[in-house]
DNA sequence: TATATATCGATAGTAATACTATTATATTTG
DNA sequence: CAAATATAATAGTATTACTATCGATATATA
């Protein structure tokens, strides 16, 4: 995940910013201090007029690239799940066999997050925090279906979709992939919010864990064809 | 489920009111009217002020009985929690053999909810849809150790650790009990949340789907003793 | 019955939040 | 250099999430 990515860049809704972030110095500042600020304070302790301080810019100004700190959540985790499907294609895509493929996806989803060079202005690791701490509190609003319908979640369904994918052509007779794809990726991130706040509700304790009880739950759950 | 709940009373920790709502008719009115408020408006839109209007009342009178909406979504959840940890007992407590028995729990943390009649002022259809929807947001706060110190998730954690046990009690073998247990239990709210609002991200679309997709998951991951 | 006490309602006030609007000043670009 | 664009500064608003005080009323107790 190094120097092929530096060129990348990822696509995101353009429903969700007023003006993209990344076409500037200010925005790119703004992405790269509220990952800070969140991780640091909280979602809901985080203000534009705190971030704005911080960066030594005006409130008004970020306001002028989202429309609210919520729209900022959707930009930061979909950036997020972004980066991930894009790891995940890149490193199952030269494949062939289907239980491998599967394999390797739940661990890249699953896995404890490194930095990525790639993208000098965004901390992946702090972003993953967010994403663990944040991210359900972005869909769980009253809002839900409008901003589903306008395509808000996109990235997110996809990953999901690509998984579901996957669980099936491992088992085409399964009856659960899409829910089985959807407790992987919700599930792994609350296994490691409890791993860090609730230990006795969690048997994942060290890095690689939760990769191994998914892993597990899903090959139990699945007939697995050796043909591949 | 009836007669004999009648004189039942849920046992909250005290922390978590300032006055016990069960003690007068106001505090009851605040959480049969909170219960249907949340439920319609959202976590986020509802205040004390509003409420207040609703049932007649004083915000600041409500203030009497819970310090902030934070805590009144604690007391309501632990409440919820509280009551299926009843639930659970009370059909599995006669079971002898492990395997019926964790059967039967996970069909009851799982399956729709039904009204209970033994507490009036408490709509637990509604209050399930506040759980589903709102749950997350009580710990994923930065907050969340403080708090959990001070025992306002004992409950649920009291209803995880209850399910792990019987996982145990089926393959004292397994390696991940607890993970297990909450994932039933989380991923279950999250499997009700994506019937709902995204739907392709799921395939519990019926009745029942979700009982079915998780006692699967369970059992296909245990090592299943013939002999109970 | 008198009195203490708890309970609740009414009102007022505060700091912070989540914005919007306007104007002024830089900076870039054609 | 002029025009367009981006950003900063300032001010202002409605709402939220409280806190404090006081008076009325109901209830318990002596």
């Amino acid at each position: 995940m190094d120097q092929l990515l530096q060129s990348v860049k990822i696509g995101i809704n353009e429903k969700i910013y007023v003006k993209d972030p990344e076409s500037s110095d200010l925005g790119k500042r703004i992405i790269e201090e509220s990952i800070l600020m969140i991780n640091t304070m909280g979602f809901e302790s985080f203000t534009f007029k705190k971030l704005g301080l911080k960066i030594g810019s005006n409130e008004s100004s970020i306001y002028r690239y989202f429309e609210n700190k919520h729209k900022l959540l959707l930009y930061l985790t979909s950036w997020y799940w972004g980066w991930l499907e894009y790891q995940l294609v890149f490193s199952t895509n030269s494949m062939a066999n289907p239980t491998d493929k599967l394999k390797k996806a739940i661990e890249i989803v699953t896995k404890p997050t490194e930095e990525d060079s790639a993208f000098s202005h965004i901390n992946e690791v702090f972003l993953n925090r967010i994403v663990i701490n944040e991210y359900s509190k972005s869909y769980l609003t009253k809002e839900v279906d409008a901003e589903n319908k306008d395509g808000y979640f996109a990235i997110y369904k996809r990953l999901v979709n690509r998984l579901s994918v996957m669980v099936k052509s491992v088992d085409a007779e399964y009856a659960y992939p899409s829910s089985l794809a959807s407790t992987i990726l919700e599930g792994s991130l609350h296994q490691h919010f409890l791993k860090d706040h609730f230990t006795s509700l969690t048997d994942c304790h060290e890095n690689g864990d939760s990769t191994d009880y998914f892993t597990k739950m899903v090959f139990n759950s699945l007939n697995i064809n050796p043909n591949g």
